[in-house]
DNA sequence: CCGATGATGTCGCGTCGTGACATCACCATA
DNA sequence: TATGGTGATGTCACGACGCGACATCATCGG
């Protein structure tokens, strides 16, 4: 038998993710979540380079899964490639629940949402990188992928509370609403 | 004679931007910040909750600015409002050298570009509550905000690294880019 | 049976950030 | 002139974060 448990990068993850939720970021130090996952502080960090990546396991993955994605859209206007992208990727597949929570840990604490927005804004250079490979003009990428970001980033907050609401239909709405005021110009 | 030096803050911002600078973020301790500014590391957690924000000190001004001329704006369409609040702004009363080097050592360190990522979220939240102020619709608030000032954003950093052109002019140019395509549709 | 491998533990350390209390120039006021 | 308040700073102690270096030991291939 193992000397020691197996599946530690997990078990620390789900335990730093209730602990946090129970009684909030700051308040939850990393010898309690390493002490309930019966490591030491040392294994903690060697999983993650700090305490707050703890939540953010998954998200090389999903960007790399998304940069796939505008890789292999079909050709269309690089706004609507990045859309397409965000929209049509299988949310439900993370677990809507999960994501609510995970949601609601992230907006509760200051030192979270600083992480993720660092994490969109990965996301958005990488996007901007994939466009290029594909020929779009890098000031365009770049414009795209950043406004794409945030139109997804309004519809998905609005799908997480939404009852049962289809994503790809409120992206659209979103995008809908951005359409009609888009023609304006700077004073 | 006064017992102490004055003008604490203004010394360790000072001293705190010229460490960045030379030797990077991470390399630079709280401590030999205090030391070259004469004063004790208590004293500067005084003057700042964290080491990052030395260099984000004026950014409460900055946005309270910003809000107020999204509060003046004559009626319009709300994205001409925020691209109009953002792009009318003096930005060079900042300093243009100052806010190319300031941009340099943010853009060279992945903890103060979070930190720049927050900021520029506290800004896109105090414009949604503004505009909802103004009588905009709640959705419209967020998405217009978020949007616009990634539209300025791009625009801004092209300011920035242009030799002499005009913001305002670079901004009209970059949301007629985004006009351009911001018919799509998700797919 | 043995040596390499890899996950974990142990130890020590520097840095970050805070609470509590002490100091002392300056200022108002009696 | 004396007295007491105010505000900026210092001093001290402390817990939390994060890392480098080295030790341990189950497992696995040869």
């Amino acid at each position: 038998m193992p000397r020691w448990e197996s599946g530690s990068a997990e078990r620390l993850t789900r335990i730093a993710m209730e602990l946090f939720a129970e009684k909030g970021f700051e308040e939850t130090s990393v010898v309690e979540i390493a002490k309930r996952a019966r490591v030491t502080t040392r294994t903690f960090f060697r999983y993650f380079p700090d305490k707050r990546e703890v939540l953010f396991a998954e998200s090389d993955g999903l960007r790399a899964a998304l940069v796939e994605r505008i890789r292999q859209a079909p050709d269309d206007e690089p706004l609507a490639v990045v859309l397409g992208a965000l929209a049509g990727f299988d949310w439900d597949t993370l677990g809507r629940e999960a994501q609510r929570q995970r949601h609601a840990v992230i907006a509760a604490n200051p030192e979270l949402l600083e992480r993720d927005l660092s994490k969109q804004n990965d996301i958005a250079v990488a996007f901007t990188d994939a466009l290029q490979q594909r020929g779009v003009d890098a000031a365009v990428a770049r414009l795209t992928s950043r406004v794409g970001l945030q139109v997804f980033g309004v519809a998905y907050e609005r799908w997480l509370s939404a009852g049962d609401a289809d994503l790809a239909g409120i992206v659209a709405e979103t995008m809908a609403l951005l359409s009609r005021t888009a023609s304006a110009r700077a004073g």
